[in-house]
DNA sequence: GGATGTGAATGCATTCACAGCA
DNA sequence: TGCTGTGAATGCATTCACATCC
């Protein structure tokens, strides 16, 4: 009989999505001095119905008060711990183009408590020159500095063509959490968290959603 | 009896966006001059199974031939026509911080024919610099600049409490798609087609299933 | 033999509807 | 009365399995 811990059932991906979109909308509550909210009100602002804000909600403990609804304050909290964000999280950027270079000083990052710590690129033209307050690193010293300051986290801005080689770096210096914006199918092993999000794709859907309109 | 034209059955939503993903890949492997792929191999090389892949593509068309495969220049030009993607298109920008820079100059936009043509701002500060050989605009210069110019794609780069507004003037000017990334609910009409990429929350979901794996 | 396209079967996700608590 | 949490019911999405065609 194998070893196992003992695991509570794991959260439909699709409600982990949803906690997100929750906890950035209570934030605005909480910043206007709302109190609570209930989960049909919170579900009408968010175009849920009122059964899957609950149903969302109680896969990951009970935290609303019949009667009352649920404490808005609370709940970020929980939400925040629950997501992983009740602290602050450093990474790193990988590649120093236009869209590194947004990244770095993104706002929603910081303001969320992800940092950015360093920059890396493998253009020796880019490497010294300054992004924000961090200067771009050689590719070459990536490794070391992943190590060194135990990177979790990793943000792939490159050339789709570059883009898997960079992953394997990273996996291989220590990283288990990739954000990855080149539209290029990337292979990770199964114990690291990746997303890829692909701008141009989003875009393409736009534009299908526009001609279905037109039908 | 109402009035209603023939619409084919709508396909899901999943297989849409699963038809990006399908026609990034493709263009790789035309360009590598590959001439024809199977869905097994196809799924293979993109993490789902060869059913996913026979059933999305059924979905709008018979482009497979039993015995070979789907043909990958046939299907890379039907997946365009599809999604629309088979003439380009152009977009404002809509906010010149730094993410509107970078979608500004976005190599992948260019690429697949999202063109932008105009850039607003509501800073005074910055109307009259360059994004590329783009002048930035004032925002009171939007409504005429998308009329004139017949523009139905825009992209929202500003701070959450001014995307609202920002998409009203938009959707009020003649838009009908938008592409936001401000980190709030838009509420725009049903016939707006409106896709929202929230950045923070994407990292958000990294962290998650970080802490996930380390269960 | 090697492939597609597709009904039937399964599996997830969402919604309904209600018991129970404040 | 107003609201949550949750089984039961529905509705989508995915996978299976096979008739059909090259």
């Amino acid at each position: 009989m194998p070893i196992e811990r003992n695991r509570p059932d794991p959260a439909p991906p699709a409600s982990v999505r949803r906690l997100s979109v929750y906890l950035r909308h209570l934030e605005l509550l909480e910043a206007g001095n709302r109190k609570t909210i209930s989960s049909r009100e919170l579900g009408k602002a968010l175009d849920f119905t009122d059964a899957q804000v609950r149903k969302d909600l109680a896969y990951f403990g009970q935290f609303g008060h019949p009667g009352v609804g649920y404490r808005i304050s609370d709940l970020v909290r929980q939400l925040r711990a629950i997501l992983g964000t009740d602290r602050s999280w450093n990474l790193i950027l990988v590649g120093a183009g236009h869209l590194g270079h947004a990244l770095g000083a993104f706002p929603g990052f910081m303001q969320r408590g992800f940092i950015p710590v360093g920059v890396f690129d493998a253009d020796p033209k880019k490497v010294g020159t300054k992004i924000g307050t961090l200067e771009v690193l050689p590719m070459e010293s990536m490794n070391r500095f992943i190590r060194e300051r135990l990177i979790r986290l990793a943000v792939i801005a490159v050339p789709p063509s570059a883009a898997q080689d960079v992953a394997d770096a990273l996996i291989e210096a220590g990283v288990d959490g990739i954000l990855n914006f080149a539209p290029r199918k990337l292979s990770v092993p199964a114990h690291i968290t990746l997303i890829s999000v692909d701008l141009a794709a989003q875009m393409e859907q736009i534009v299908f959603g526009i001609q279905e309109q037109s039908k």
